[in-house]
RNA sequence: GGACUCAUAGCUCAGUUGGUUAGAGCGUCGCCCUCACAUGGCGAAGGUCGUAGGUUCAAGUCCUACUGAGUCCACCA
């Protein structure tokens, strides 16, 4: 007998498993011959992170997998680590030092980064104890960092690598610029959002002719201060004689040409359009073509330069209006028209980005992409849902390239070193040195005043290496916890990892980077399966943020319902994004619990804990045994099917229902009063064994809490082999009478709902069938349905199960016939089995008909013409009696 | 401007490669504190599967158009 609480006290047990797993290193794996390896390396979360929904949904989904696939016997490590997110994370520290009303150049380079360090030490296990509480199985020993050193190496190796090869360059063009951050982003980092702003229509003097002028449309008027042309299309009729004019820029007075460029689309505004080639992607490369001035007018943080004129040292949006102001004042202003177009804003801080000229690194993509596109095309990489491929190839085959370089400071340094020149200084000095270490002296000139590259590189230009660097690479720079690992055994046994989980958003920053990434330094594919999951969303369909006030803490979840009721529900809700409200996660309490009890039960009365099923003779056990052995390996199957799809909230309803609706519902039920027999308690006792097996990669804690204490002190559920479907396990024909009999049953407690019978008061019923099969099954299972109608207080006085039988049953004691349906009253009797008699009049019509069908009868699959044949057989002996009992009544 | 997703019970969603009577949870309404569990048990009500066509012997499922909701991509200033 062992003694339990009535309530699953998930606060205690949490807490109790997620530190045993951890201290007992459950979850460690190594290089292991005897075994396949399954690899799942953790997206890694931000050191700043906590754990919000979207992290609990993700890392559940993929511990689901880990454990799923340990316990079916492959060696299964799942990596873990934490990214340094350069804006991010710098933009935590400035926060912070803004409160002391300072910058980070008031403070400087080394104090910054000497806080960003201290900030890690403290802050960055946050998240990784915060998942530890979720209970995901990670190698924790294995824990990464993207700065650690030996990643740090496999970075500049990587940029090292790709320079050499040509595919990394230095130039000045048109990137993204974040006026708050002072950086430059990349494209994937500027995240366009709709916004309803104004088109202006400004009017440019012609130079020799001043009241005349051309119009020209702008969404962004105070880049008007770096125009260096106008352009239209030369096959406009409207513009041509104007080709070649010369305008006045108005406010800075520039004389600037009228240029012709098949770019400009002349339905749009005026068909003419200003060239602000120093703001404007497109204006730079018109510039480009037609060899114009580039005029940047704004500093860094977007406060206009010298070359603003009168506007010098406003910032760009007060600069819009002001400039606006003295248009109209000027009357070169023709008119406001109200204009949604997409902006760029920041991805970290959401501030309007700037399209600005500057000199950055940027990768060449396109000969990346190729053999990345090839991978998933010939199947080698997967999408799950397979939809996402498209939206993958949309994108790599139009891929840009990526500008890597950042002007922060929490970050890989970039690994390039200028000569700062001395009299001895020769051309090649002018070349960048990149090196690995730092160069003591110019390779060409020998000067040793060498100044590194100030800027650092894209975070994602780190985490694009993060399934083979974590594992060792470049070199065997990685020293496991078992010496006798080397990395490059590591490298070579785990990698090319299994899956990867992650979300849409994620797909073009770190999926498709990871599989270009792999080709090119790993020559081989980093994961053969990516799992695109969907967003956490409030219940009104919106994300969860912070400024939006509808954000519901896992951890809070956690503390209020238990770890595995976040996990239980979170996933139960996954089919595509999930809403999500506190109250949602009763579910997965409320089985959590059931769970603890239904167990609680057996362990009152079952005093061991091995049996082994595999021997039992199923022929001998009774109707309801053999049907719950059947329902097990039935769930166990379509459970196995899911997860191999993926359709991880299928195989939790899967679960759910056999546990809670054929185990707990029916079979304990059933079984309640028959402890004494050796063959129930063995059944019983295997079947929650397979279970608690079966739910632990959904719900780890209840379950190996169980385990304990069925097992007491053996293995830990979690290292515990997967259940074994047995086909021979299946037995159709139990499950379908089962059914019956529970339809029967369900029809005697109608009853007394349906006629109000009170407690003690007695209801004689008779069971009628007009299948004979079923009549059969009724009869041998007769004293196993009075027990169970007898949970009802209904009786069953007359054995009689036959339909023809009816009639006599009738005319004695019996108060109601229990047809297989439904609950009939007597007096009522007649009247319905008319209208039944029609019924199935009218349906064997139909299937005469249909029969009747040579189309039917040629095309349709034999089966389903049998199936119809049998149907209508049967059919018709049951309006025969039909007929003949309503003729008995009458 | 392209691409994608969704629309099934009051709510949130399942529904396999088309195949007998479309399911679950929550909510609602009855009845039960029965010796594992009231975070429980039993029962009931509730659906013209977004609209209109088409393919088929057979459509919630496949095709087309439309309507509505959402997401992503794109250099229209």
């Amino acid at each position: 007998m062992t003694e339990l609480s009535a309530r699953f006290n998930f606060n205690e047990v949490d807490e109790k498993w997620s530190k045993y797993w951890v201290d007992q290193n459950l979850f460690h794996a190594h290089v292991n011959p005897q075994k396949k390896p399954y690899t799942i390396v953790i997206p890694p979360p931000n050191v700043t992170g906590i754990l919000h929904m979207g992290h609990a949904f993700n890392n559940t989904l993929q511990d689901i997998m880990m454990r799923y696939q340990r316990m079916r016997g492959f060696e299964a490590l799942w990596m873990p680590g934490t990214d340094h997110a350069g804006i991010a994370t710098q933009n935590v520290i400035e926060r912070q030092i803004a409160k002391e009303g300072k910058t980070r150049y008031d403070i400087g380079r080394e104090e910054m980064l000497s806080r960003l360090w201290d900030w890690k030490k403290i802050y960055g296990d946050t998240i990784i104890n915060q998942l530890k509480k979720l209970g995901a199985s990670c190698d924790w020993g294995r824990t990464r960092f993207t700065m650690d050193e030996g990643y740090c190496r496999a970075v500049s190796g990587a940029f090292i690598s790709l320079y050499k090869k040509g595919l990394i360059y230095q130039g000045e063009y048109i990137i993204n610029w974040c006026p708050r951050c002072q950086t430059a982003l990349s494209d994937e980092e500027a995240e366009h959002r709709e916004l309803q702003g104004n088109l202006y229509y400004l009017r440019y003097p012609f130079q020799d002719d001043p009241n005349g002028f051309i119009v020209v449309a702008t969404t962004r008027p105070e880049t008007m201060l770096g125009d260096s042309a106008v352009a239209v299309n030369p096959k406009d009729k409207r513009y041509q004689k104007y080709i070649g004019k010369i305008l006045v820029v108005p406010l800075v007075n520039r004389a600037i040409r009228i240029i012709a460029d098949e770019f400009v689309d002349s339905q749009f505004g005026t068909g003419a359009v200003k060239v602000t080639p120093a703001h404007d992607p497109n204006d730079f490369a018109m510039a480009k073509r037609h060899q114009l001035e580039f005029v940047n007018i704004m500093n860094p943080n977007a406060i206009l330069n010298g070359h603003a004129g009168p506007f010098e040292g406003m910032d760009r949006f007060e600069a819009r209006e002001a400039i606006v102001e003295e248009l109209r004042q000027l009357k070169l202003l023709e008119k406001i028209e109200p204009h949604a177009h997409a902006v760029g804003h920041c991805y970290r801080c959401h501030t309007v980005v700037e399209p600005y000229l500057s000199k950055q690194w940027f990768v060449k993509m396109k000969p990346l992409a190729k053999p990345a596109i090839e991978a998933v095309r010939k199947g080698r990489i997967k999408f799950h849902p397979s939809r996402w491929t498209k939206v993958y190839f949309h994108w790599m085959e139009n891929i840009n390239d990526w500008c890597i370089s950042r002007q922060i400071w929490w970050g890989h340094r970039i690994p390039v070193w200028y000569c700062g020149g001395d009299d001895h200084c020769t051309l090649a000095c002018k070349e960048p040195i990149v090196s690995e270490t730092t160069p003591t002296r110019c390779p060409h000139c020998g000067s040793a005043n060498l100044r590194q590259d100030e800027d650092v590189l894209d975070t994602w230009f780190s985490s694009w290496l993060w399934p083979f660097a974590t594992l060792g690479w470049p070199l065997s720079t990685h020293p496991t916890e078992d010496r006798s690992d080397s990395g490059k055994q590591d490298l070579d046994y785990f990698y090319p990892t299994s899956s990867l989980f992650t979300a849409p958003e994620i797909i073009f920053f770190w999926v498709a980077r990871m599989m270009m990434a792999g080709f090119e330094f790993m020559g081989d594919i980093p994961f053969t399966d990516v799992y695109i999951h969907g967003t956490v969303r409030d219940m009104k369909g919106r994300k969860m943020s912070k400024s939006l006030g509808n954000v519901i803490d896992p951890l809070e979840i956690i503390r209020e319902y238990g770890a595995d009721a976040l996990r239980f529900s979170l996933i139960l809700n996954s089919g595509q994004d999930l809403f999500v409200s506190k109250e949602k996660f009763e579910v997965g309490r409320n089985f959590a619990n059931k769970i603890w009890n239904a167990s609680r039960l057996i362990l009152m009365h079952v005093d061991r804990s091995e049996v082994d099923l595999t021997t039992i003779d199923l022929k001998k056990l009774d109707l309801p045994t053999r049907w719950i052995i059947s329902r097990l390996h039935t769930t166990l199957n379509r459970v196995d099917r899911a997860l191999g799809r993926c359709r991880f909230s299928e195989a939790e309803n899967l679960i759910y229902e056999f546990f809670w609706g054929d185990f707990c519902d029916w079979y304990l039920e059933l079984i309640k009063d028959r402890w004494s027999e050796k063959a129930i308690e063995d059944i019983v006792l295997g079947i929650l064994k397979d279970t608690l097996k079966m739910i632990h990669p959904f719900m780890p804690f209840v379950t190996e809490e169980l385990w304990a204490t069925l097992h007491q002190g053996k293995n830990p559920l979690c290292r515990e082999a997967w259940p074994v479907f047995s086909r021979k396990m299946i037995n159709r024909s139990a499950e379908k009478d089962m059914e019956i009999l529970k339809g029967v049953v369900t029809c005697i407690r109608n009853i007394r709902v349906q006629w109000n019978v009170n407690q003690n008061e007695r209801v004689a019923c008779c069971l009628i069938t007009s299948f004979e099969k079923e009549a059969a099954l009724l009869s041998a299972n007769l004293t196993l349905l009075m027990n169970m109608a007898r949970l009802a207080n209904v009786t069953i006085s007359k054995k009689s199960t036959h339909l023809k039988d009816a009639a006599t049953a009738l005319a004695g004691d019996i108060q109601c016939l229990i047809p297989l349906g439904g609950v009939i009253d007597v007096g009522k009797e007649r009247e319905r089995m008319v209208n039944q008699l029609g019924d199935q009049q009218k349906t064997f019509q139909g299937l005469a008909q249909r029969l009747r069908n040579k189309a039917f009868l040629q095309k349709a699959p034999k089966e389903i013409v049998s199936k119809e044949k049998e149907r209508m057989a049967v059919l018709k002996a049951k309006i025969k009696e039909l007929k003949s009992v309503i003729s008995g009544l009458g």
